[in-house]
DNA sequence: GCCTGTGAAGCTATTCACAGCT
DNA sequence: AGCTGTGAATAGCTTCACAGGC
């Protein structure tokens, strides 16, 4: 850890990750870095400098051993202790958001959503008890919960990320298509699902046309 | 158009272009660079040679005219005619992404959703079609769509890429947690829900802890 | 004075290329 | 022969800093 981990790498490690179970399912032991350069969509080199800087080493002879790496890339990017998130805004958005989560890592799970609408407070969705944002700061501290899922309309996302600084968050994952302006020492990472398909769309019409 | 205009800053363009809405609503009739970076959370700098590299320029004394500037970004970022799309996958996140983007951008609108279930095709979905992926082919040629958003199972991905592929895709916005190998030429964009909240959790981890 | 447009500098991330190992 | 680990080179992106204009 001498050095910060960029964070292009720290993205790429947990995609390493999930691909390794296919490996294993070939009933490999080991991997070599152009395998898990292929199956992620990057060369070889890269997946070596990323293993390196996470301080995993593999054999020249056999490549990475599977079981070593998977508990390699587990000590990196895992806590040891859980680290449960909270989601804000239980829209179709939200709803998706808490299935698509549901029974993943249960050391990394969404324990507590949260919404505006009284309609759907007071009861659980995909496994998860919805709560008034009134209790927001209670619930957060009481559960310890440090990492936030942001899916609320655009206007309502800077005044729920001040709440969510309040309570004690040290890390968004922003679904909201606004850029939030948060203290330092608050991670937000934005996931912009218009901007993702306005790109798909530009470069799509500049790519060569399929055929005559 | 002399040289390509890198994928960041096409991003940051389609973000841009939402902010403006922001500046409109206080009547004002131009915006700074400075403005625009607060907003966006870039610097000055940034907005300016982003603007300068789809050619749009502004005035030293009022800065960039509001309206000139949302035309200068549709005809950089907008196809001049309409670009449908298509959904593929009809689970609780291809749900929430029709819902998304339904009635949003006339030009750019998911027209039509494929879904192997035959209890979800038939009907309508949030105002789209629902067909059975067997009709994939078939329905994006006679309409002509050259984007997909693909909301599948991970196993299911690269099949149905292929399809896509084969049905005269360009353009594949990608929510499934696979690397999709597709002919050059095809556009391929990720978003990765597991590794932004991963990574989330790693960064939060890291800043310092919020008080004593 | 404060802005834009932009060449040049600076950074960060990726890839090259090869020594060393088996 | 073919792999890993890694210094060095490269490419790509961002920021600096300032000339030019109002």
């Amino acid at each position: 850890m001498a050095e910060p981990v960029p964070q292009r790498t720290v993205g790429r490690i947990s995609l390493y990750r999930r691909l390794l179970s296919r490996f294993r399912e070939d009933n490999a032991s080991h991997v070599f870095s152009h395998q898990l350069a292929r199956a992620a969509g990057v060369t070889p080199a890269q997946v070596r400098r990323d293993l390196m800087s996470i301080g995993y080493s593999g054999s020249p002879a056999r490549g990475y051993d599977l079981e070593g790496l998977a508990a390699g890339i587990a000590q990196f990017l895992d806590s040891p202790v859980p680290e449960p998130a909270a989601l804000i805004g239980v829209g179709n958005l939200g709803r998706a958001i808490l299935a698509y989560f549901e029974g993943r890592r249960p050391n990394l799970a969404i324990v507590a959503a949260f919404d505006r609408d009284k309609s759907k407070t007071g009861r659980a969705i995909h496994g998860c008890r919805c709560y008034p944002v009134g209790q927001l700061a209670r619930v957060m501290r009481q559960r310890g919960i440090g990492i936030a899922v942001l899916a609320v309309p655009a206007d309502a996302g800077q005044t729920v990320a001040d709440r969510l600084v309040k309570a004690g968050v040290r890390g968004i994952l922003n679904f909201a298509p606004v850029h939030l302006r948060v203290p330092a020492g608050v991670y937000v990472e934005d996931v912009d699902i218009t901007t993702s398909l306005e790109k798909v769309a530009f470069f799509a019409r500049r790519s060569a046309p399929a055929r005559a």
